[in-house]
DNA sequence: GATGAATGAGGGTTCATTCAT
DNA sequence: AATGAATGAACCCTCATTCAT
């Protein structure tokens, strides 16, 4: 069932949406304002609530579709990496990259909605981002092959040093991304070496033995 | 040179930053009201504007104040700590723990003045970020004993490891206070025992020799 | 000469009046949302207005529909009341509670215009008002018999003081069905005895000889 | 303790009371405009809830106001008429009509406010309403002395017969007084005296023994 | 120093109505 | 006949800030 706004023309949904994206990226759910929203995208002031409802329904809105955005492009295909753990979460990262590096306003948009989730619609997304964390990153952690693990540290412990270690390096390369966005996808084979040599780390240790 | 607001008895000065803090913390800066503000504190509109000039200098003032707060009780010592970087890491991670068990409003408080940046106080506040960095964190990793360390890998990536897997750790524990802040300080010695066996596990690395 | 609505297959026609009988019951004219009743009756805002032109041509055509509804029901009979005031004032009070326990939605509606009357339609509200009391309440004291009636008193204040406690009856009454309106004319005869009582009272007067 | 808007001087008090009372009464609750208050007051849109908070409680000040204002020029003294039950109405009946002469745009806003509650202040109003009529009507019924009535009537009807009459009365005065209201309290005496006839037909009932 | 009355732009939202399709 | 996108004024209310007292 096609909603009021879904059956625009196409170009006149897409410069509504990237308008109210971009604004709520650039001020905060609370802060971005409608006003300027139907302003820049040349419609009435009316005609927004037409479409969307409410300024909450209309960030769902976004949230949907950009989920799905992301979803048709980088999750749909199942994770069926082969490896161990490393190799997942390698491939894992590189696809977050990707995601921001394809469309870096889209994924701050994500992050604003999944990370500083407004109070108002705290259980709408809260919903949205299980749903769609299951479809990524909770795939990781599934049936993992430890073999190779070394029997004397709590393997629990392990697998998450290593999680860490790869949010770490994710906020790092997209803080990198941000700043010098233009370099996009370039580096991808230069970040993917780097992931390596970080879990070689994490493989051998530190210290001597 | 005293302001105006510090030639106030100490009492109504506590009074009235416990008002503002709590209510920056409560709403965020924008959405954070001075109106409630004084209604709270039980003072006029006029002067909170007569002691600050404005909100964002209000925020300002108590950033400042804050951070001097914390700067006195934690930071102020020098850092000393012998051992390696892990010692000195553990050393550091505690403090923080230390600080947000000790008053868990104006930790809040920090963190949302400086990663949650308010667009308009963005310069002001990266420029008091990046000093009390340097007095703390940024410590850490001068004149660094690595001589313990494996010849065969990336000694500046084998430290970051180290840092991201500790701030993951420290975020983990944060939100684990935030969320049972009753138990404060009494968990410090399973911490750091917890903060230990992590270490190890970076220590000796994951896979079997 | 059919207006384009009523062109319409009956059920439709009755579903609309329904929907929108009911949003002006609900909240009053001035508060009743024409968007709300195209919603509810399943059709297109533009379609509302092509068939009646504005929420207030939409009005008095459902005033003119259920005056005539209650007109064919009820009022068209000749009142051939035999007998003198009181009976005919009796038999027009059981009317107006019949009226009102056939259709308890049409008679508030009927309320609202008449009684309440929205101040842009007054003139052409009066008007309707006019027409429909002269074909009911009106003929009432048309040819009246009076003959039984003492001669020491103002007689045509003898017939408004009927009138008035009749009123005041029926507005309790009336307020009594819509709080119980499943009890409906069950209690009719109830009622018409109790009329008698008071009627009686007004007969023989209060006081003592 | 006196709020914001009782600190105003009277004149400005009363201006901002009249133009609000004569808009509530113009409009009614719901359709009664902030805004055009503001305007036709002289005062910025948000200095009125500076005053009053919103426009409900602005509403329930008002109600207050005039509820105040009656009651210590009509209500406050006690209701000590000797006599019966007929003089004691007469007494009552006057005194509204007075009400409504002295001040007919407080009359209408209290009818407003107590006849016609808008629901969001249903209790507020219920409440208030309740006091008033303990104060004044309440009064009315409590040790009548029915002596004089006939034995051979219901006598609680005969009370409600002449409550009912009495209260259409007061209708029809206030209709009249509405369209000629610069006759104003010049017709008092001769209002007296076409009750009187009321309550004498009433007494002696209608019919020739 | 201290007050709080005063401002007026802006917030999200609803509304009856129009008109190209 | 029927649709529903489109309008923009109006709704109540909040805001940080100013300034005469």
């Amino acid at each position: 069932m096609r909603t009021r706004f879904e059956s625009l023309p196409e170009d006149k949904q897409t410069r509504i949406r990237e308008v109210c994206i971009q604004e709520f990226v650039n001020h905060g759910y609370e802060q971005a304002s409608t006003n300027r929203m139907t302003e820049r995208a040349g419609i009435s002031k009316g005609l927004l609530f037409h479409y969307f409802g409410s300024k909450g329904d209309l960030f769902l809105y976004l949230v949907d579709y950009v989920s799905g955005y992301f979803y048709d492009r980088f999750l749909a295909a199942p994770l069926e990496t082969p490896g161990d753990i490393f190799d997942r979460i390698t491939f894992w990262g590189l696809k977050k990259l990707q995601m921001f590096a394809d469309n870096p306003l889209y994924y701050q948009f994500l992050m604003l909605a999944f990370l500083d989730r407004p109070k108002d619609l705290e259980g709408a997304l809260a919903q949205r981002y299980q749903m769609l964390s299951e479809r990524g990153y909770g795939l990781l952690l599934k049936d993992l092959d430890t073999s190779r693990f070394r029997e004397d540290i709590d393997q629990a412990k392990a697998v998450e040093t290593i999680l860490m270690t790869m949010d770490g390096l994710g906020k790092k390369y997209m803080e990198l991304l941000r700043n010098v966005p233009d370099r996009g996808l370039s580096r991808m084979e230069e970040i993917r070496q780097e992931i390596e040599e970080y879990q070689r780390i994490l493989q051998v240790g530190i210290y001597r033995p």
